[in-house]
RNA sequence: GGUCCCGUAGCUCAGUUGGAUAGAGCAGCUGCCUUCUAAGCAGUAGGUCGGGGGUUCGAAUCCUCCCGGGAUCGCCA
């Protein structure tokens, strides 16, 4: 359900119909006509390009296309005045009715009015999080999990088959050092005194940990060497980073279809078999890189390495896959990490990075270009830091002393549903701000707050309407004679209802989920002001009394308006509330 | 130095596969409200869209070159 698709295939088929009457050449192409809003509302309701963007293949001036589409438009029921206007321009208001019967079908559909099928039999793989399993969430990976989350939910929104995933790294380095300061609170837990040198993870999130090892081998690792214990130590640690992360994200309200582990890849043929797929496409070479143009690192020198012809697909360099020791890099796993994703047949990918991973876009796009034959399209989407504020003042945490601000800190403090709002208050990749005080103001200042309050706003009205013995079951509103909505204010709010699935539509083209975000604040400023001149005129008020009819109508507007945000929040992963309190 | 991201009103930011006179919220100014529809309302003002050039019917949006801010830069994940 979407007016504007609508309206676009009238406007394609009005454009046929003129083709066979002679009346433009036969077979253009109108791939790129659209039926859209017009910035300035007074235009009316859409508008088209068609005619400007038909002229020229048509060889015909644009008004002379446009006053027979518009003689044609406006023969169709549902549109009251097409016009032509500016430079070809072709406006269109539709009649009331149009908008009122929109309200009926918002209550009628609930809240598949909205959903899209975009994305319908295909199948999308989002990756997020995927932090270092050597300690807890903190507010940067906090972004990336609200982000990647509501963006799996609006692909779903959009008709996609989505799979929500977290690549474990736990193959790396990093983890032998999370196994070394894991051991190091196991020997504290037995009352030794031990040095935290740098490098280590000295965060007290470990001491539960060396208890646990230490309720679990006792001391028969004391003075035992590191080979003897940190292949397990290791795995313990890890495991219990990931409960723990699980937990965390358990908090905020995401939950993974799938946990990926980077050791899996080791060892069992699976990195040198995407090697190998890339090597028979001839991208595999040992060779040796030039240095950094610019400055040179002090250690530079001139090695042979495993390289991957990453330039072949559009990066700048080709990158290392094999390091001059012979052990993998990080990016030899990565690649056979994607190439399982497409193996898997996914239709398309998207990674979620921290910001400070820009350097590893290109490379990556170029390995899922190589190994899927350019089939399979990569997204990657960055996320900009979190700047984090307590009421108004910066708010510095010491990653060194390993105390930062966990995710847990943030949800615990200000509760998931805020948290998850705020953080899609921006563009990914615009830095945030966050403030503990403000996130919970309740003003208009406060996106949450305002959100939020529209739809409470409504439930109470329903709570009222209910008093005064209106059926207020969206069955019933959906039978209401919409034709009682005749104010501006209220077809006003009824044009933002229209726009949700095209909003949806282009969120999920973009991978924006916070354009939902705006959209609600939009929409819920149109609630509130339309609330607002109930004060001042009694004929706007919802509930009116002893007009049942009327009263019905209205309610049927502010329930579609609460059906909208509810869906909207649904994306988000927000609880929609029905009182503030 | 290479690459990527950002630069839009005093501030914080939106801006639809290129659409008409570039929007919102704060702050400012002018009125109104003192309410059980509490956690304000209505209006007004505010811009060389970092700068130059290009592409075209039409550019904040695409290309190019500069300027400014950030991230990153072979054997760290």
């Amino acid at each position: 359900m979407n007016l504007f698709q609508d309206l676009r295939a009238l406007v394609i088929t009005k454009l046929a119909a003129m083709a066979d009457a002679g009346v433009i050449p036969a077979g253009l192409d109108t791939a790129a006509v659209s039926v859209e809003p017009p910035r300035d509302p007074l235009h009316g309701d859409m508008a088209t390009n068609a005619a400007m963007v038909l002229a020229k293949p048509a060889g015909m001036a644009p008004r002379a296309i446009a006053d027979v589409l518009a003689a044609r438009l406006a023969a169709d029921p549902r549109v009251a005045i097409a016009e032509v206007a500016g430079p070809g321009f072709l406006n269109i208001r539709l009649k009331p009715q149009v908008w009122q019967n929109l309200v009926g079908t918002v209550l009628t559909m609930g809240q598949d009015f909205g959903k899209s099928d975009l994305g319908v039999g295909k199948r999308v793989n989002v990756e997020y999080v995927s932090a270092n399993p050597t300690g807890p969430l903190h507010v940067g990976h906090t972004r990336g999990a609200v982000f990647g989350d509501a963006l799996a939910s609006l692909l779903q929104y959009a008709g996609w088959d989505v799979t929500r995933e977290y690549y474990i790294n736990d193959g790396g380095a990093q983890v032998n050092v999370l196994a070394r300061s894991a051991f190091n609170r196991y020997l504290e837990a037995h009352d030794l005194t031990v040095d935290w040198p740098e490098g280590t993870y000295p965060g007290d999130y470990l001491v539960e940990v060396g208890e646990a090892l230490k309720a679990k081998y006792g001391d028969r690792w004391l003075d035992a060497p590191e080979e003897e214990w940190l292949d397990e130590v290791r795995e313990f640690s890890a495991n219990a980073m990931m409960d723990m992360i699980r937990e965390d994200l358990a908090q905020l309200g995401v939950k993974m279809d799938m946990f990926y582990s980077e050791k899996s890849l080791y060892g069992t043929g699976r990195i040198e078999a995407a090697i190998e797929a890339l090597r028979e496409k001839g991208l595999i070479y040992k060779g040796t890189l030039e240095p950094p143009k610019g400055k040179l690192p002090e250690d530079w020198e001139p090695r042979e390495q495993t390289l991957f012809r990453s330039t072949a697909h559009g990066d700048d360099v080709d990158r290392p896959i094999m390091k001059s020791d012979g052990a993998w890099t990080y990016f030899a796993p990565d690649i056979a990490y994607h190439y399982d994703k497409v193996s898997r047949g996914f239709d398309a990918l998207i990674d979620v990075f921290g910001a400070d991973h820009g350097g590893y876009v290109k490379r990556m796009k170029a390995a899922v270009s190589a190994l899927s034959d350019g089939k399979v399209p990569l997204d990657i989407k960055l996320c900009q830091l979190v700047k984090l504020f307590k009421n108004g003042e910066p708010f510095k945490m010491s990653k060194r002393a390993g105390n930062f601000v966990t995710l847990r800190d943030v949800v615990e403090q200000v509760g998931p549903g805020v948290t998850r709002f705020h953080m899609l208050t921006r563009k990914n990749d615009a830095p945030l701000d966050f403030d503990f005080d403000k996130v919970l103001e309740q003003s208009k200042d406060n996106p949450v707050f305002y959100v939020q309050y529209a739809h409470a706003r409504v439930h109470s009205v329903l709570r009222r309407a209910r008093d005064a013995g209106v059926d207020v079951s969206e069955v019933a509103l959906a039978k209401a004679d919409l034709s009682k909505l005749s104010h501006d204010a209220e077809l006003k709010v009824a044009h933002q209802i229209g726009e949700w699935p095209r909003l949806v539509e282009i969120a999920a083209r973009t991978n924006e989920p916070h354009r939902i975000a705006f959209y609600l604040y939009e929409l819920a400023s149109d609630f509130h002001s339309l609330w607002n001149r109930g004060n001042d005129e009694p004929a706007l008020r919802f509930v009116q009394e002893g007009d049942t009819d009327t009263t019905s109508a209205k309610i049927a507007l502010a329930r579609a308006v609460a059906v909208v945000i509810s869906a909207g929040l649904g994306i988000l992963g927000v609880e929609p509330v029905e009182e503030m309190r």
